[in-house]
DNA sequence: TAGATTGTTAATCGATTAACAATC
DNA sequence: TAGATTGTTAATCGATTAACAATC
């Protein structure tokens, strides 16, 4: 028994959970101990059970945890068993690339449509889907229902659409735009990736505390 | 005065005020007080002049922070005035978009190499870059001396291309490559951005806590 | 059974928030 | 000067780590 809200910092950790026990099966590993897991991972030992105590018990005293068990339930954790329809608004570079390079499947979504509003990319296919116009996006979602939506659209328009994108029932958005996103309504999740932000850091860390007090 | 390094929370926290305080800026304020600047930013007052203060002493009793002072005093902080040159490996859907979608000047950095071991790919234009040979990677470093690596590289190749990296002068790896990089050398920066993870915490607030117990 | 390792409680550490004297 | 708001110290909160009894 635990709390009944998991924490960020749980939540960020779940995905590389599931990665990392991936790769042991992959590697053969059936069971593993906290201790050594930890280590693979470089956490310690008692975080890594607090956070799986956090959804049950996962483990056998004296024996550790069956990898693939395992994964199993931080995996159906996550939500990477269901498969919700998500489109993507904006084929540009970054747009295209996500559309090719992303795994949505294995991350519990799958990707149904892609919008744009330039003439010279609507038509192309990426993948298996063709790139629509985004004036057909309202039917669209009134058949697909479409639940998530991938941001890859200029700051200026990002503010309108989203309140659009939010009326016709998209409840996750997946925000690359250089926008911060902050939603109120409680049923709604999102999520900020600004690229440009982490590569701020790593500038920072490239000369650390040269500039502290 | 301050404690002589900086947290993690604070140093992911500046590139977010940079931004900030770059719109407020353009939309033409010329003052702000913690106060106003947490509200619009989703913060407390207190915890920006915490953060502040890491840092020195950049306000003023009574009137608060000149925006445009501020933010430069950030800019500099991040080493967003430097200009580190930088390459980038795998020209690939995602080494494409990266390459073309990222303001790398606006960030501390400067691409100035994209490499590739594909036939396909190599002597593609990206901007005004020419994929190159991996093969010439060797005598390029020697020459141009970057200092960051972006690796756009299958998971595979990481670890091999990583050690030759750091054995050619490269001091910042920004990896999207779906293998977890740690490195031990004190004076070696990583930011590890997986994509895949950030979309699997989406899945999750999707459904929340459904699975708590 | 003995050894190992979990699940869980208690202790520690760090980050955030609150409070207020300093000062513009 | 009076009002506002910082810089900074103290209090609170939350997350991580340590410890250990439960148990496989």
């Amino acid at each position: 028994m635990s709390k009944n809200t998991i924490s960020n910092s749980v939540i960020r950790r779940l995905p590389r959970y599931h990665r990392f026990l991936g790769e042991l099966e992959a590697n053969g590993y059936v069971r593993i101990s906290s201790r050594e897991l930890a280590e693979k991972m470089g956490l310690t030992a008692s975080q890594i059970r607090q956070d799986f105590n956090c959804f049950g018990e996962f483990g056998q005293q004296g024996y550790g945890y069956n990898v693939s068990a395992l994964r199993g339930e931080i995996g159906r954790i996550l939500g990477l068993d269901r498969v919700t329809p998500m489109i993507l608004l904006g084929a540009g570079n970054l747009g295209r690339a996500i559309a090719s390079h992303i795994d949505f499947r294995s991350k519990g979504f799958e990707l149904v449509g892609i919008f744009d509003a330039s003439k010279e990319i609507i038509g192309r296919k990426i993948g298996d889907i063709t790139v629509s116009d985004i004036s057909g996006l309202d039917s669209f979602c009134r058949e697909a229902e479409p639940k998530g939506a991938v941001l890859c659209i200029p700051k200026e328009a990002a503010a309108k659409e989203v309140e659009r994108l939010i009326g016709l029932g998209i409840k996750a958005f997946w925000n690359f735009t250089h926008y911060d996103l902050r939603i109120d309504h409680a049923d709604i999740a999102v999520e900020n990736v600004h690229l440009g932000d982490s590569l701020a850091t790593l500038s920072y860390r490239l000369n650390p505390d040269s500039n502290v007090c």
